[in-house]
DNA sequence: ATCCCTTTGAAGGGG
DNA sequence: CCCCTTCAAAGGGAT
């Protein structure tokens, strides 16, 4: 490690990504040592972090395992302490046992620069020479076993025992997060069939060997830790890069086989439609090609962690709702994401990362904004959303689900926050906090129409983790919140649907209880409740986003009406619909 | 055939 | 530094 700084920083250590969870990163480090939660997180983390890194450390003198991103960096440092503390509280130790039951081995790859993007080692040659640690029992790519994510899902053989569970019992096969709706993270063109339809597709080293297998309950593996990470990354990048993207020494490798996040943009068949082509346009299409090729191919934005989340969960949701729309599913899914414990949400962030991880390093030149519309040749306009000002929020009430029967909240009494209500167009008229992305004081404080009702509604079943943040005064409070993991299923599970208002109220009555966020609320403000966590408070979360949360969502109809007790109104019910009534 | 919708988070750019 | 915009997934709906 490179440096723990010591302890300084254990505080501070489980911080570091939290920031992710933290709304505005603000501060809070302080408060959050007391809090238990934090050490939640931090065990978590520490969890998710492989000791493989610590090892790394030693050897992490290369550059390149510091390459990344100075926040993962931070991370990481962060992390080893917290981890370390944890380790000792928990295990006393290493992860003699995998944190999490999916976590098979653990990898200590050499990272001694093989994998440096200087490196130009051939990944088998790597893997060989490196450090053994556990391979996978059945036939896994050598490099599979870098990645420690989750070899579940791959594991087209046996699974490690714990994994087991994740077996379909029906099939006997160790399946996938949810079935067979996910598809990878990284789609692949078209062309690139053979891919493996995992959530982290993508990773896989080879087709059916998926890197980063993600577990139907959730990340329940613990990350491999940059280490594994960047094992795995360089044999991604051995493999995977795209020539233009790959720097010399890493084009050795090709398998051929795209990387999940490099769509070739229509693209398609067009090269071979040229070929067709009448010899007139040959010159025309001559041109083209070569444009093509100087355009590369599309590089996606690494997921980040709601996205991962959706992927994995969407499949559920539309289950559990018969819903299809993405647009109404993703409005549950936010709310799920909300009511996710810090713990599950951590999972995902780190995955998230590790994603962003990889990504950078698969595609070291690659920007965001290359993938702006106009950018790439695939992409072709850009969307604008401009809704116009008041507008675009007040009538949309995207509601086509049933499960999400709520009226959508069209009036304009309805609550909602500044944005929503004004528009990106009328900033002017929006509080301060809104404008900073940060909580809406009106529709907190409930002013004009922004005043809270909505809280009231009940769709807060799920939101009730969703606030967690304001709910826990108490440490212990967090610890709590494991059940959201559980109630999440409940929470959308509408199925019978449309008219569920006697059910639902069942459903509401299933419905975890507000249980930890009410109370705290904001008084701390968000800062408080940030602040204990950090990272995972997902009220800030939401409230920074003030655009949709506030608006009606109408997903929390599914069940609900509101279990919240009016206690909780000064949080920002981001996630409270209007009730039924 | 495209874009929109919807969600959260990340990243880039402008002021 | 703050804020805004765009994109990532996804699939029905709208244009």
């Amino acid at each position: 490690m490179p440096q723990l700084n010591g302890g300084g920083g254990d505080d501070l250590g489980a911080n570091d990504e939290m920031i992710s969870f933290k709304d505005e990163g603000e501060q809070e480090e302080k408060i959050s040592e007391n809090s238990s939660a934090e050490r939640d997180l931090a065990d978590v983390k520490s969890s998710l972090v492989n000791e493989s890194e610590t090892n790394q450390n030693s050897s992490s003198d290369s550059e390149a395992e510091r390459r990344p991103p100075p926040r993962s960096e931070s991370f990481r440092d962060k992390t080893r302490e917290s981890l370390e503390e944890a380790a000792k509280r928990q295990d006393g130790g290493l992860f003699k046992s995998p944190p999490y039951p999916g976590y098979p081995f653990i990898m200590i790859p050499d990272l001694t620069s093989p994998y440096l993007p200087n490196g130009s080692l051939s990944p088998t040659a790597r893997t060989s020479n490196k450090v053994p640690v556990v391979q996978h029992p059945h036939h896994v790519h050598p490099l599979t076993p870098l990645i420690t994510y989750s070899n579940e899902h791959f594991t087209p053989g046996n699974p490690p025992p714990h994994l087991q569970a994740d077996v379909d019992p029906k099939t006997g096969i160790p399946r996938p997060p949810h079935p067979p709706d996910i598809s990878p993270y990284y789609p692949l063109s078209p062309g690139t069939v053979g891919q493996i339809p995992h959530p982290l597709g993508w990773l896989v080293p080879q087709q059916g060997q998926p890197v980063y297998p993600i577990t139907t309950g959730g990340f329940r593996h613990p990350y491999p830790t940059a280490l594994t990470v960047n094992a795995s990354m360089s044999s991604l990048l051995s493999s995977r890069f795209p020539p233009h993207m790959v720097p010399p020494h890493h084009s050795l490798h090709t398998t051929g086989i795209p990387h999940p996040a490099i769509v070739t943009p229509n693209v398609k068949q067009e090269s071979s439609h040229s070929d067709i082509g009448s010899l007139n346009s040959s010159k025309h299409q001559d041109a083209k090609k070569e444009e093509e090729k100087k355009k590369q191919p599309h590089i996606k934005k690494p997921l980040n962690a709601f996205m991962l989340y959706m992927k994995e969960m969407r499949a559920k949701v539309v289950a559990e709702c018969t819903l299809k729309e993405s647009a109404a599913i993703n409005q549950i899914l936010g709310r799920r994401w909300h009511a996710l414990s810090r713990e599950e949400q951590a999972k995902y962030y780190e995955l998230a990362r590790k994603e962003r991880q990889l990504h950078m390093q698969l595609y070291p030149g690659w920007s965001a904004r290359d993938n702006y519309a106009g950018n790439y040749q695939g992409k072709k306009k850009k969307r604008k959303r401009e809704k116009q000002a008041g507008e675009g929020n007040e009538h949309r009430e995207y509601f086509p689900n049933p499960c999400l029967s709520l009226p959508p909240i069209t009036d304009l009494s309805a609550p909602k926050k500044c944005r929503a209500r004004f528009g990106l167009d009328q900033q002017n008229n929006w509080c301060g906090p809104c404008r900073r992305k940060k909580k809406c004081i009106r529709y907190i404080q409930g002013e004009g129409s922004c005043a809270s009702p909505p809280s009231s509604d009940g769709s807060l079943l799920e939101s009730p983790p969703s606030s967690p943040s304001m709910i826990s005064p108490s440490p212990s409070s967090k610890e709590s919140k494991p059940q959201t993991e559980q109630m999440q299923p409940l929470s959308l599970t509408m199925k019978p649907p449309p008219l569920l208002s006697s059910s639902q109220h069942q459903h509401l009555s299933m419905a975890p209880p507000p249980p930890l966020a009410l109370l705290d609320n904001s008084g701390a403000g968000k800062t408080s409740g940030s602040a204990h966590n950090g990272s995972l408070d997902p009220s800030d979360v939401s409230s920074s986003r003030s655009t949709g949360s506030a608006s009606s969502r109408p997903i929390s109809a599914c069940h609900s009406h509101s279990l919240l007790p009016s206690s909780a109104p000064t949080q920002p019910l981001s996630l409270v619909t209007k009730s039924i009534d």
